[in-house]
RNA sequence: GGGCGAUUAGCUCAGUUGGUUAGAGCGCCACGUUGACAUCGUGGAGGUCACAGAUUCGAAUUCUGUAUCGCCCA
């Protein structure tokens, strides 16, 4: 017997493997000036946490483009490497200082946090990197970087100083979605809204020295109504009568346009307001004509004179049409004040608590202080009706607690120049971004061309380089600068700019190129104290594809690799990541980054919810390699990426003790454990934490819809092994293809086919189409027609040599085409076959690759490419499918063998002879006539094919079952009478007849009458096995 | 509120420029272990292509609207 194990040990043989590779270096890219360049950067991931299948489907298809690529003969670099991921790796780390320790940063301090967040970088770069590398991903390992590795750090810094240099950074006041619980601004793609129950409080505040007839007072509401503490003004529309006109103009129009559903909610929506002009309008515009007057309103509580002014921001229509202006702490009001010129009071300390400016209320949290201040408002009788509502919250991604709008000094990149820089290589097609409907968001985005706060109040990640002294007067801020000129040398690594503001003083920054400048000393003995903020983690992934080839550094890395062929990310980073390393590189290098952004889909669980470890819904890649093998995840994500749809992945946890497959819900996706329904035996997840739980079995999270992928590994591990055990005596020859048989030909055909189908496929990223090119071939193709028909061929001596040619050619190049996609599998087989067959290929032998990896990809070999032999074996496909469907319906054995005959022209007769011995291994039939002259069975089981005009009739004369043939038969003949019924219809209609294009109508026509020949000929068959049964 | 996408078999998804009877895998039913593979083989059942209109000789495919779901941006 033979030595072959009849399944792929992919989980001895991956490692081995793994360890050739890397052995022989074949993932390592050098500058090689023979060949031509082919990059991808990595898009790098989170140190926050492990790897997740949403990551696996990223670097599953990164890998099938560099693999493929590198087979084509270019130097293939895959950069691999990490994010640092400022806030999200620093809020893990403080939540669990907290959770395991009672620690906040402050209690361990600066020093102390950062070390802590290295360890912890350390820990999951590591396996992060391992479950890349158990995925098989061909990265250039020797190159790994990290977002705050030193080579970053100097791109960084350079980068920093160049825009700094530049006045493209500058620091201002702004509002920014301050975290109290993080105590840093988060951006605006961190911020998530929830949606809560909370109340909308209506409060008046006292109008000062009223003239007769004015109101005493004015009411305004507002869902947070401790932020009045801050209030520098109460607003009125600048033209009620105006604006009131204004909606009720749109409404008729839209009512003009609305469904008479619809209509009826609009014209209460006219009425209301039409009530609102009579009721309310007045004394709007007194209000007005106050505001224009300058009259002043009290704050109550604090006792502060605010004035009451007329912007655009109030609401006529809504509420009492007045609104409270907090300019420090709300970002409509925050435009306001500044239209407005008002004051900014900040009331909040960075945690959350109210500061002086909060007055008695220094100190109270926000929730204490809401409380206070509306019972204080009662007290004073100024409160009004509190109404129940549902308010949208703007919440932290990170620490889950509600965002406060926060005034604070932070650091901008303008974005102006850069964007539209970003934007012209996108609209000029230097960048192509595919699928192309993702162009529109990235030129949206960039088109706003916000500036980009780029300084976060953490301490994790990279400081801004930058020294600042404040408050200065003018006279000391000039000789300041002269100090700093003094500094400066001629290698232009120092750069400083004077900022003077509203009150008269003067600030001074100085930002330095270089690390470990000498000169931060002398800064800083001269009273520049260095900015504690660090940058936003988007700064350094913005240079991800030039640092790492060096720059700033004129590295021939960076000359050679550089721009980089493509990105494949997934499409929500596309403006935080994508339109940023666009921007950079243009400014940085002076070149775009990529020439080709592939954006794939995301995965999703079986509630349609994306993954992410928040939720307790990602799965570890790790977990479907254990059970299902490398090859079978990647081929799995693969044909699961198509450019429309996001992939809905059902997961169930497999239970260790008795593998029960436990579907994952949202109640069980994040327990550290759980109990087996089945085995009723606990297991833990990979959430488990305590020794308890971490001591108990691990239960694999798994989805069935990898066992398509596995299934295939297996047919593909088993046909090589069958083609390994009749390869004994295998010699290379050189073959004359134009002698060759049918169906070694049919074989070079659609292997021309299928190669060119795969590399276009890769080329343009259409995975799923690849992945099911290759599968289909292997499966239907390959094994079940080529092996089948190969096994009685190598029993005959003369046949045999040819058909071990053909087949470890054949193999050869289905390994090459499945190798970017599976790996292991096809190195595990392309080792085999290198004992049994070191040279091959058709026409002319050659001596094979060491490994599959670095083996050339197949060339389309179009002289093989033959439709008319393509089409003469579909033929006889045909035909055994026919044989098979009358086997099946007759339930004949597949060990009995079946006579049978087969009518057709002589044309169809000479192309089916070729291939009459075949129809015993592959339909269980012997073809006792071929031919216009065969003759209907005695005892006859017809099917006629009536698009090759082909009549298979079987004896049934020892196998028949009447009454099963004739309901085959009636069905047959029902679906028949079905069609001509429709087609009659179709042609019976004198507008298809005359309007459709002949060659339609021609064809309609000649297939309605074979059609008829055949029912009239189904017709004869039951009539004549009625007879014939009524008879015996 | 604006933008993008989706809705096809019980489940998860394909479906080219509009044109015979809309496909695959899983699941289901029947039969089958003959030396590559039961992670297999052969056959079968199963679809009003979300709904309503329009264009067309002809629509899963083009257009409009509606509903539902998802994502992004305000």
């Amino acid at each position: 017997m033979n030595q072959i194990p009849d399944r792929f040990d992919h989980a001895t043989a991956a490692g081995q493997i793994t360890e050739a590779w890397d052995k022989a270096r074949c993932g390592h890219a050098e500058v090689n000036p023979d060949r031509k360049p082919f990059t991808i950067v990595i898009p790098p991931p989170n140190v926050t946490g492990a790897l997740h299948l949403g990551h696996g489907l990223n670097n599953t298809l990164q890998d099938i483009v560099i693999r493929t690529r590198r087979m084509q003969g270019y130097e293939a670099l895959w950069m691999p490497g990490t994010d640092h991921a400022g806030i999200a790796t620093q809020a893990v780390v403080e939540r669990r200082l907290k959770e395991q320790e009672n620690l906040s940063r402050h209690d361990i301090g600066r020093e102390g946090l950062v070390e802590r967040i290295w360890q912890w970088k350390d820990q999951y770069e590591k396996r992060i990197l391992g479950q890349l590398k158990r995925m098989g991903c061909s990265c250039d390992w020797e190159r790994t970087r990290f977002t705050l590795d030193d080579r970053c750090a100097t791109a960084v810094r350079a980068t920093f100083y160049d825009l700094f240099s530049k006045k493209l950074i500058y620091r201002g006041k702004r509002l920014v979605n301050w975290d109290t619980f993080l105590q840093t601004a988060v951006s605006n793609d961190e911020v998530e809204n929830v949606t809560k129950k909370g109340h909308f409080w209506h409060v008046y505040y006292p109008v000062l020295d009223p003239k007769p007839g004015e109101p005493e007072r004015v009411e305004i509401a507002t869902t947070r109504p401790e932020t009045m503490l801050g209030d520098t003004a109460v607003a009125v529309h600048p033209d009620p009568a105006a604006a009131l006109d204004k909606i009720e103009a749109e409404l008729r129009q839209k009512r003009s346009e609305a469904s008479q559903k619809d209509q009826a909610d609009i014209d209460s929506e006219l009425e209301t307001l039409a009530q609102r002009r009579e009721s309310m309008l007045p004394q709007l515009i007194q209000l007005r004509d106050m505001a224009l007057d300058g009259r002043k309103l009290m704050l109550p509580l604090v006792n502060r004179e605010i004035p009451l002014i007329a912007d655009v921001w109030a609401k006529p229509e809504v509420g009492s049409g007045c609104v409270k202006i907090t300019p420090a702490h709300d970002p409509n009001d925050y435009e306001v004040g500044l239209r407005a010129e008002l004051p900014m009071i900040n009331i909040l300390e960075p945690d959350g608590t109210l500061n002086r400016d909060g007055g008695q209320y220094e100190g109270m949290t926000i929730p204490a202080a809401r409380k206070a201040v509306v019972a204080d408002l009662e007290n004073l009788d100024l409160l009004g009706d509190i109404e129940d509502r549902d308010i949208e919250l703007p919440h932290s991604d990170r620490s889950k607690t509600p965002i406060e709008p926060f005034l604070a000094n932070q650091w901008f990149v303008a974005m102006d120049e850069l964007a539209q820089s970003a934007m012209d290589a996108v609209s000029s097609d230097k960048v192509e971004i595919f699928p192309e409907r993702y162009r529109k968001g990235y030129l949206d985005w960039l088109g706003e061309k916000r500036d980009w706060p780029v300084s976060r109040q953490l301490w994790w990640g990279h400081r801004i380089p930058i020294w600042s002294r404040t408050g200065l007067a003018e006279s000391e801020a000039q000789q300041m600068v002269q100090q700093l000129e003094s500094l400066a040398d001629d290698t232009g690594s120092i750069s400083h700019r004077v900022d003077s503001t509203e009150d008269g003083t003067h600030h001074v920054f100085v930002c330095l190129r270089n690390e470990d400048d000498p000169r931060e000393a002398k800064l800083e003995s001269i009273g520049f104290t260095r900015d504690p903020d660090v940058l936003d983690t988007w700064f350094s992934s913005a240079l991800w594809p030039h640092s790492t080839l060096g720059w700033p550094n004129e590295t021939k890395e960076l000359e050679y690799f550089y721009p980089t062929s493509t990105l494949i990310t997934s499409r929500d980073i596309i403006t935080l990541w994508v339109a940023r390393m666009v921007l950079m590189g243009l400014n940085n290098v002076g070149d775009i980054p990529f020439r080709q952004v592939f954006i794939h889909p995301k995965i999703l669980d079986g509630n349609g919810e994306t993954m992410s470890k928040s939720k307790g819904n990602g799965v570890d890649p790790i977990d479907v390699i254990d059970k299902f093998g490398p090859d079978a995840l990647r081929f799995g994500l693969a044909r699961l990426a198509t450019d429309t749809q996001d992939v809905r992945m059902p997961v169930q946890y497999e239970c260790p003790h008795c593998d029960k497959l436990i579907d994952q819900t949202k109640k069980n996706r994040s327990l550290p454990r759980i109990d087996c329904p089945a085995c009723e035996k606990p297991f833990s997840t990979q959430w488990a934490e305590t020794e308890a739980d971490k001591s108990l079995p691990r239960g694999l999270v798994v989805s069935e819809r990898f066992e398509t992928a596995r299934n295939f590994v297996n047919k593909l591990w088993n046909a090589a092994r069958f083609s390994l055990m009749n390869m004994d005596g295998y010699q290379p020859q050189s073959v004359d293809v134009s002698t060759l048989p049918l169906e070694d030909r049919w074989l070079l055909s659609r292997l021309a086919t299928v190669t060119k189908q795969v590399t276009e496929g890769v080329e343009h990223y259409r995975y799923a189409e690849v992945t099911r090119t290759l599968y289909d071939f292997a499966w239907d193709e390959f094994c079940s027609f080529y092996v089948e028909i190969a096994k009685p061929r190598l029993a005959e001596e003369q046949q045999r040599p040819i058909v071990q040619s053909m087949m470890a050619h054949g193999l050869d190049t289905l390994l090459r085409l499945l190798h970017p996609t599976m790996p292991f599998v096809t190195e595990a087989i392309w080792e085999g076959l290198a004992g049994a067959a070191p040279q091959r290929g058709v026409p002319e032998p050659v001596a094979a690759a060491n490994f599959a990896m670095i083996a050339p990809w197949p060339e389309s070999n179009q002289s093989d490419y033959n439709e008319s032999i393509e089409q003469q074996f579909a033929e006889f496909q045909e035909v055994i499918g026919a044989i098979r469907k009358i086997r099946a319906s007759q339930n004949i054995a597949p060990r009995e063998t079946v006579p049978v005959a087969i009518r057709c022209s002589p044309e169809a007769q000479s192309r089916l002879q070729p291939m009459k011995a075949y129809f015993a291994g592959l339909a269980g039939a012997d073809v006792i006539e071929l031919g216009p002259d065969a003759k209907a069975f005695e005892t006859d089981a017809p099917l006629a094919l009536t698009s090759i005009e082909i009549e298979v009739h079987v004896d049934l004369e020892k196998f028949i079952d009447v009454d099963a043939e004739l309901s085959r038969l009636e069905k047959l003949l029902s679906q028949l009478v079905k069609q001509i019924t429709g087609k009659q219809q179709k042609l019976g209609n004198e507008n298809f007849v005359s309007r459709a294009p002949a060659e339609v109508v021609d064809r309609e026509r000649e297939s309605l009458g074979d059609l008829q020949r055949q029912h009239e000929s189904v017709q004869g068959d039951i009539e004549r096995l009625r007879t014939k049964s009524k008879a015996s």
